[in-house]
DNA sequence: ATAAATAAAGACAATTTTATCTTTATTTAT
DNA sequence: ATAAATAAAGATAAAATTGTCTTTATTTAT
C-alpha cells in the first residue's frame, strides 16, 4: 500500500506524538530504534516533516531533538502523506490510469470507488493524536515484536 | 496501491480476455499498445502469467500470440496478483509491520481492518471475465484517452 | 569563547523496479 | 526443408527507492 518512506514517516510521527513534548524532545537514535527503521533514512524522512515545523518540530543542539505540538497533533494522516508526497491512494486509478475519474473509468472503477472513499475518509479523519492515543493503550505496536526463546521464569 | 508490474498485468489480462479467443490470438505489439504499456516489459510480465498456461495461454510462431481460455476467465483478480507475487495487500500491515495480526496490531489496525476485508473480498470475487465484460460495454478504459485538440466537425 | 551535542544538508552507495535489446526456440506456411 | 512469424529467454541498462556516511550549522552548557 505505502512506500517504506511513508511507513517510517507514519510510525515515527505516531511515536513522537505519543512520547514527546516540547520539554521532552526525542533523539533520532531513540526514534529509529523504537520504530525499527534505519536511523539515517529515518532522519532524512523527518527532515521532510520538519520543514517549517509544520508537522514535526525540531531543535538542534544539546537537549535538542524532535517533538510535536498539541496543535500539530490535530493534523490528519492525510496531511502527513501529502507532506511526503505519497498521495497516490487519493488520486490514482487502481489499474494505473493517470487519473481515476468517472469520465474515463477503468473496469474496476465502480467497484473500487466505495472502498477508496472509505480509505480517504479514514486517512482524512484520523489525526496523529488519535493514533498516538491508540498506541498509549499499550496494546498497539510500532515495531515488530521479537519473541523470546523461552519465557524467563525466576525462582 | 499496485506496482507497475501489477497494473500492466491486470490491464493486459483484461484486454486479452475481452478481445481474444483460441482462434484469434493477440500479438504483444497490439496488447502493449492497447493498454499503453512498454512493449518489452509487458512481454516479460506476460511470461509470468503464461507459466504453465495457467492464467494466460500462448503459442509461438505465425498466427501465434496470447489468448485466454474460458476456464481461465473464471479466475479471480487475486489469482493474477498472486501469480506475479503482488500479494502485499492481502498480508501486510498498513504501517509496514511484518505481519498484520490481531496479536500485535498497529495503531491503525482496527480501523483499517474492515476496509482491508472489503479489498480482499473485491479481489477474490471479481473474475477476469467480470472485468472483461465491463470493458465490453465500451464505457470503460484500459489506456489513457488522448484528447483531441478540437472536436472534428464535418460539414 | 569553547566544547559538546544535536539535527540539517549533501554526497554517495546499494538495491529494487522498470525498461530495452538481443538471441533463441517454436510453430506455421510454402 | 526452408523461411517467416511469433513468443521465450537472457543480458543489459536506466531510473527510482532505500539506505549510509560525512560534513555543516545550530544550540546549549561550561
Ligand atoms: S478509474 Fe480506475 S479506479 Fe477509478
Ligand atoms: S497490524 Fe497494521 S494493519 Fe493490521
Amino acid at each position: 500500500m505505502f512506500s517504506k518512506t511513508a511507513e517510517y514517516a507514519l510510525r515515527a510521527t505516531i511515536y513522537i506524538a505519543q512520547k514527546s513534548s516540547e520539554d521532552n524532545k526525542l533523539g533520532i537514535e531513540e526514534i529509529a530504534k523504537s520504530i525499527d527503521a534505519p536511523r539515517s533514512f529515518t532522519a532524512k524522512i523527518l527532515q521532510l516533516l520538519t520543514k517549517d515545523n509544520e508537522v514535526i518540530s525540531s531543535v538542534r543542539g544539546p537537549n535538542g531533538g524532535f517533538y510535536i505540538t498539541e496543535k500539530a497533533k490535530g493534523l490528519s494522516i492525510r496531511t502527513i502523506l501529502e507532506t511526503i508526497k505519497e498521495d497516490d491512494v487519493f488520486t490514482k486509478c487502481v489499474l494505473g490510469l493517470k487519473a481515476c475519474s468517472e469520465a474515463q473509468p477503468c473496469p474496476m472503477h465502480f467497484q473500487y470507488k466505495p472502498i477508496k472513499q472509505q480509505l480517504i475518509r479514514l486517512f482524512e479523519t484520523k489525526t496523529i493524536r488519535d493514533l498516538a492515543k491508540e498506541l498509549k493503550t499499550g496494546e498497539r505496536f510500532l515495531a515488530n515484536f521479537r519473541p523470546r526463546k523461552k519465557t524467563r521464569v525466576t525462582k
